[in-house]
DNA sequence: AGTGGCCCCTGGCGGC
DNA sequence: TGCCGCCAGGGGCCAC
């Protein structure tokens, strides 16, 4: 569950819920590969005393000083609940604590868990957070005048603006009116101004609705087994056929990027 | 620098 | 019902 909002959702009900300040007593590891570049049983012994989000990678600090560094990337997903819950079959890697376990579910297999003692080196590659102070418009307007790529594949870009991904790009550039093939320095000031907006507005509105989960609600794109609320929100992405909300025009499928991009050939021009 | 293709994986869905 | 191809919220790598 991968963008921005759903990330930071995720890292939220972590520390609601106590991933932090236990010791970790033991680690399955049901697919190895889940584990870019360690053994489980490094963890054991730690304690994890902080977590944050960086983009869409959930950070968590041990005590050691190293960083457990989690991707979720198409369908990973965590939760915490008591040492006797049921696994999960999708569970590829499960964290024990005394009274509690941090599953990390991920029918795919595409996530990632890193260790690493140079967080650095794989957070310093990611672009600006978006919703941190210094993402400003005229910021945002600078950017966007080196770049000669597609307004849709830019924002996909981690390196760019760290957190965008397939849903949240198209409903950005709808809001902003925006058409997803515009090249990036080809955007005005004014048009700057408006995406900056629809950027924070938008992810901001996700984060409190708890993200977007899609899918028939069966789990396999829900996290901490709870719905986030996003989706009744969503007004382009996979909206292809229906009538925009704003001029009535039928909605477009495309492929950008090699991304499925939805948009309004009317309003986006 | 930007673009396009392939790969990593599994499951759900629409079409026949 | 059964099978098949296509699609999927991500991103790394490689060739041009």
């Amino acid at each position: 569950m991968p963008e921005l909002p759903e990330v930071e959702t995720t890292c939220r009900d972590l520390k609601q819920n106590g991933g932090v300040n236990q010791i970790i007593k033991s680690v399955d590891v049901l697919w190895p590969k889940s584990l870019s570049n360690f053994e489980g049983a490094r963890l054991i012994g730690a304690t994890i005393s902080h977590i944050s989000r960086r983009g869409k990678y959930i950070v968590l600090t041990l005590d050691s000083g190293a960083t457990l560094l989690i991707h979720l990337r198409m369908t990973g997903s965590l939760r915490i609940e008591p040492i006797e819950s049921e696994m999960d079959p999708y569970d590829r890697v499960v964290i024990n604590f005394e009274n509690q376990k941090l599953a990390f579910r991920d029918p795919r297999k595409f996530g990632r868990l890193t260790l690493t003692e140079e967080a650095a080196v794989y957070l310093d590659k990611l672009g600006i957070e978006p919703l941190s102070a210094a993402f400003t418009a005229p910021l945002l307007f600078e950017m966007l005048q080196k770049k000669h790529k597609q307004l849709k594949a830019l924002l996909l870009e981690q390196s760019f603006i760290a957190g965008l991904g397939n849903i949240y790009a198209d409903e950005v550039l709808f809001a902003a009116r925006l058409n997803p093939m515009r090249t990036a320095a080809s955007v005005t000031l004014e048009e700057a101004t408006l995406l900056h907006t629809a950027i924070v507005t938008i992810l901001t509105q996700a984060i409190e609705n708890r993200g977007t989960s899609l899918g028939d609600g069966k789990g396999n794109y829900s996290s901490n087994g709870k719905r986030g609320g996003h989706a009744a929100r969503l007004k382009i992405f996979r909206k292809q056929g229906q009538p925009c909300p704003v001029c009535g025009t039928k909605i477009e499928k495309i492929v950008v990027a090699q991304r499925s991009t939805h948009f309004c050939p009317e309003c986006q021009k």
